[in-house]
Parts: C-alpha cells; structure tokens; sequence
DNA sequence: CTGAACGACTTGACAGCGTTAGGTGAATTG
DNA sequence: CAATTCACCTAACGCTGTCAAGTCGTTCAG
C-alpha cells in the first residue's frame, strides 16, 4: 500500500465513520419524530438516543429545521416513488384516480411525515444543512399530477371551462388532502364523527371525476 | 342606599373590572396570535401588551392552551354565525354550494383563526378556563352541513350510492378545507403555484355537486 | 519520531419559554 | 378598626434551542 493510498483509506474512514453517525442521527430523529412528534421531540433527546451531547448534532446539522428538512426531503422522495409507480396506467383519469388512492395510502400509512410535509408551514424556504437552497422533489409527485391532468385535458376529456390544469390538479390534490388533513386533525374529536377517510377519499375521487369529464356517462 | 345594596353594588364592580382585564388579555392575545402566530407569541408578550405581569394571566385562565381554546371557542361562533346567514335559502344543493363560498371567505378573511381551529389538533378535549369541558359550538357548523346535505339526500337530489349524510357532508367539507389549507401552508412555496383559491373553491364546489347529483343535467 | 493541525465531540453556559410558590397591598367585610 | 379577601407581583423552577470554548484522538509535515 502506497503512502498516498493509506491517506486516501483513511481519510476515507473518517468521512464514513461521520456519515454513519450523521445517519443514526437521522434514525434517531425520525422515530421520535414519528412517536412524539416534531415538535415535542428535542434535540437533547435525539442525542440522548444515539448517546451523544445535544451539540454533536450541530456539526452535521445548522439547527433542527435544517433536520427536519432533510427527513421531509426524504419523504417527498418517497411519495414521488409512490407515484411513479402508478405511471404506467394508460388511461389518464384511470391514472388520476390511482394516483389519488395512492397518495391516501401514503398519508396514512406516514402520517407523521405527511403532517411535516403537507400540513406544516416550512417556514425559510427548504435549505440543507449547509445552509444551501434545495430543488424540492416533490415537484415530481405534483409535476406528475400536473402532467397526467394536462394529458387529459389535451385529449377533451373534461369540460371546457376546466381548461386550466394547475386549478384542476389543485382541485383534486386539494380535495384529497382536505378529507385526509382534517382527518388527522380530528380523527379523536368527540364531536365530529369522521367516516374512513379512505372509503371518503374513494368517493370524494369519483365524484370529483364526473363532475369534472365532458361526457358525465 | 342599603348596605345590602353597597355591597352587591361593590361586588359588581370588582367583577366587572375583573371580567375586564379578562376581556384585555383576550383582546392582546388574539392581536399577537393573529399577528405573530400562536406558537410564537408569548405569554409574557401578552402581558407587556396590557401592562401585566406574565403570572396574572393565570389568574384568568389555567394555561396558555386555555387563552387558545377560549379564542377557539369565539371563532367557531362567528363561523356558525356567518353558516346560519345562508340558512334561509330555500334549495338545498344551492344552499351547500353558498356555504362552501361563506366558508371559503371566513378562512380566508381570518387566516390566523383559521389555523387554529382546523389545522391545529386541539391536544386535550376543549376545556374551559376552569378545566370543565365544553360543548364545540363548531357543531353549529358542521350540524348544519349535516342537516343541508341530509336534506338533499331525503329528496332524492344525490345519487343513490351517495347516501351517508356524514360522508356526503366530510367530501364537500374536506374538498374545500383541503384547498384552504393548502394555500395557507404553500402560498409561499416558489415550487408550486397555486391558483386563487376563491376560483378553485368555486370550481370545486361545481365540480362536486355535479358529480354527486343523481340527474347530472 | 516529533510537533503542529485538524476535527468530531464535550463542557458549561446563555436567553428565552410556560408555569408556579409565596408575598404584597389595596379594597371589602364584620 | 381589625380581619379577610384577592388581583396582582417577585422570584424562581425546569425546560427548550443554541453557541463559545475546550478536549482529545487522529492525521500530516519535516
């Protein structure tokens, strides 16, 4: 082994040993995230779990935002994937009510994440830990919904007035995430008795769709 | 003056002025709230607005999660209030799609109140300043979503497979939150460019009711 | 082999938060 | 006039996110 190749090792290991804790860092964030919540998770505890002082976590992350941000990316990745999945439908509305179904799916199955993701104002624009704005991926899961809407507008599929595909995607993106929000806002409250958002999803969907296609049949 | 009188009249006194500084934390409160939101304002900001220390508020009210309720409480009022305004018109598809638009420009107009009413989980159930719990007025809304959307099914307007009152009631609630409550979390968001959400109500509201009536002329 | 440099991590602290125990002083009561 | 009441204050507690300064093992240059 060369000099140079033993430097190389080595500052090697170094670099993975500090992506490794910046990952347990990650782990341990996520699952008090999920089991307390963001907001009532601190930062002492996250360290605590991982057998670190609170201030370790501030060489790999600028503050807690820059955390939860870096966890809320990973999940638009994730539901962008979700997504993607659906692609392969040929027909668009068909297409449009899966992705809908799957975009439920994912809500519930994450509820945790999708509160940070949909349901929480991500106050300074996304920036990663080095303080860097950041292209944020969900583009891909509503860019998706942009294009499949599009298609179906481009093919005269649905109504004329509705010819503009940012309000008609908002439209559905709005009325899922509408049953799905208040569903976890108020899923324990006494006074309101929600339905399965799941089966209020399937419906609100395919009344969304016929009220919505040129030839309601 | 009797001394019966004095009395009762001094007694009054000190409770109106009681009942007062109350009425001016509540007002101070609601100001910083609408103003800086509710997570960012302080129970000794409060008290500075109004010339109090921090620990005479909890002479008035439990905690701080009580000022919220009781602020809460006032603005489930108002929206009832400004739902029952549509109560007299006679058709009662017309009447939903009037509610939707009233329900839209109350968000709307008081985005602050907004939040917290829907998009802000109640942690536990509503309590008074005194810990007893409180009936939802909010049931004043909702109730009457139920009833109008009731009232459509048992004339038969909705189509058959539509015929859970609740669920009918949690599409068209949730159809219009969902879109409320996105323009608050991602109005600023330079990924996503949302509509007005005044227009994308209102082509929502079509959309469903022409998706749910059973002749979809 | 040695001394400097680096850098992941710790110590100890800061200001601010919601909240509380105990005290003060003016108004009310008997 | 003395006793009581009670709205409000003083001082503090434990908690939070965060930071300046230090420690100490590893790496590197001469």
């Amino acid at each position: 082994m060369t000099t140079s190749a033993i430097r190389t090792a080595s500052l090697a290991r170094r670099e993975r040993q500090k992506a490794e804790t910046r990952q347990a860092i990650l782990d341990a964030a996520r699952e008090l995230f999920v089991a307390d919540g963001v907001e009532a998770t601190t930062m002492r505890a996250i360290a605590a779990k991982i057998g670190y002082t609170p201030t370790a976590i501030y060489h790999h992350f600028r503050d807690k935002d820059a955390l939860i941000v870096e966890l809320c990316m990973a999940d638009f990745s994730s539901l962008g994937q979700a997504m993607n999945k659906i692609g392969r439908i040929e027909d668009s509305v068909e297409r449009l009510r899966r992705m809908g179904l799957a975009y439920t799916d994912f809500a519930l199955d994450n509820p945790s994440q999708y509160r940070f993701m949909f349901m929480t104002p991500l106050k300074h624009s996304m920036l990663d830990a080095h303080g860097n704005a950041v292209t944020s991926p969900d583009e891909d899961a509503y860019g998706f919904l942009l294009h499949t809407v599009t298609e179906g507008i481009e093919r005269g599929v649905y109504r004329p007035e509705l010819s503009d595909a940012p309000e008609l995607a908002q439209m559905f993106w709005g009325g899922i995430h509408g049953i799905i929000s208040l569903w976890f806002t108020h899923c324990d409250d006494p006074h309101i008795v929600l339905r399965d958002p799941r089966e209020t999803v399937r419906a609100m969907c395919d009344a969304l769709i016929r009220g919505t296609l040129r030839n309601s049949s």
